[in-house]
DNA sequence: TTTTTTCAGTACGGAAACGTACGTCTTTTG
DNA sequence: CAAAAGACGTACGTTTCCGTACTGAAAAAA
């Protein structure tokens, strides 16, 4: 806390890049990342916050570090189901990668962390500035729509373990322990099913030694166990990320 | 046929403005227009064609004019959906719009038609050359994006029913009769259901007086009531894909 | 024309998931 | 500490849709 160098500092101070966990923000060229730090803001992203309303303009893009974002499409008719979720590996306000100033979905932290956020209107023009910057946020982008269509694909076809054990995978890809601190009521809001649909399908996993479940809170015990669960609804988008992210360095 | 006018021409001509009805072609700045004209050529689409497959490179971008393509998400144990569907709104190839060379899903024809498609190496040198090119084409992919994620809400939230309406509308947006030339048995592919559980359907649709039904064909006759099988399942992307064409001109 | 293929109609048992609801624990709040 | 709220366990009848399969009719091929 008193520690007199110039690198480590109060939480508004401009970030250095050994500081950040985002993969974005790790990831990109250091001239990239100088006109982006400015502008970042550390902040801490409580379970339920919501940054991103549907029809809204997007007023911060976030860098996720910690924690799990969901991105929910919703009807007209309130019909709702998660078309996707962000964690350490992405950020938010990905129409602004295209041009456009709206939120489409809803999104909302599913799981509390922290991140790094910068005003909607900066982030744009430091994409105006920098063709690299844009590269890689288009790249981002397009992990994501993949991770959208398989939902779609998992929602069509898959069953409801397949896709809970799905989701599971995809949340412990993003966090750095082994607990899903969540409730029945908010996998089955995401997944779009019933509250007791997923408490069944839970305790399967349980009574097979896949994970084991707290009020509010399970951990996964036997990673192998859920991927076999998910079958091949699993894996897709990961590897897709991961060559996307790989292929410009 | 023997026109001797220079703006009527053979099929591998440059095509002019006027002679195009892609929308985004349409839609485009006449600089952007002549940057990718000379590189189109117009090709009749066959039902069936395939114009990407998954993890290949993608050859061409192809500009839609009549007819329809089926994007269709696919995994490793050959569980399949349709993510997608494009007409003379949009253009195959989203990938390359981000940077990419590869065909994420399966592409083919659904409806036959025809349109124009130009190299993929073309089509991307002329995004390197042009901004506001690039902006369409974002736009388009944007659009593409929230197809997909409205197609996660249908295929996890809606019933057959609506389902199968909502493919029909879009359908019957993307083409210029009402006539819509397929079986069941692709219907049900795409949608992810038994082909027995689209005859039952369309049957219903058919005896509420919606549309008729022919071997290989239907015809949509009331397209309100289809409308309000939809429910709210219909109408997000399409209102968006109007916005977003729409705020730059 | 005849044969073959494709497409559509229909049926039946069964699996999956739903809506609903009620009771029992925890945890939080007053 | 009592009361309220939240989370989970469990149950039952019901809807939706599946897997499968057989039939007749229409179109295409021979």
């Amino acid at each position: 806390m008193t520690i007199e160098a110039g690198l480590e500092s109060v939480n508004d101070a401009m970030p250095s890049r050994a500081d950040v966990c985002n993969r974005l923000l790790n990831k990109m060229p250091v001239s990239d990342f100088a006109l982006l730090a400015p502008h970042l803001e550390l902040v801490s992203l409580k379970e339920r916050q919501v940054l991103e309303v549907p029809g809204r303009p997007i007023t911060h893009v976030y860098f996720v570090e910690t924690g799990v974002v969901s991105v929910v499409a919703v009807n007209a008719e309130d019909h709702r189901i998660e078309v996707g979720v962000i964690g350490k590996e992405g950020m938010t306000g990905v129409p602004l990668v295209f041009g456009d100033d709206r939120a489409q979905h809803s999104a909302y932290m599913q799981i509390g962390g922290s991140g790094r956020r910068m005003p909607a209107a900066a982030f744009t023009d430091a994409l105006r500035q920098s063709t690299s910057l844009r590269a890689l946020m288009m790249k981002s982008a397009q992990a994501f729509m993949i991770q959208t269509a398989h939902t779609a694909l998992a929602n069509g076809r898959a069953k409801l373990e397949e896709r809970l054990a799905r989701w599971l995978l995809m949340a412990h890809d993003r966090l750095d322990s082994d607990a899903v601190p969540l409730t029945h009521e908010f996998l089955a809001v995401m997944l779009g099913v019933r509250r007791a649909g997923v408490t069944v399908a839970l305790h399967s996993f349980e009574r097979r030694g896949f994970i084991a479940a707290r009020r509010g809170q399970l951990t996964l015990i036997n990673r192998a166990g859920i991927e076999q669960v998910a079958n091949s609804f699993y894996g897709i988008p990961e590897a897709e990320l991961k060559r996307l992210m790989a292929d410009t360095p």
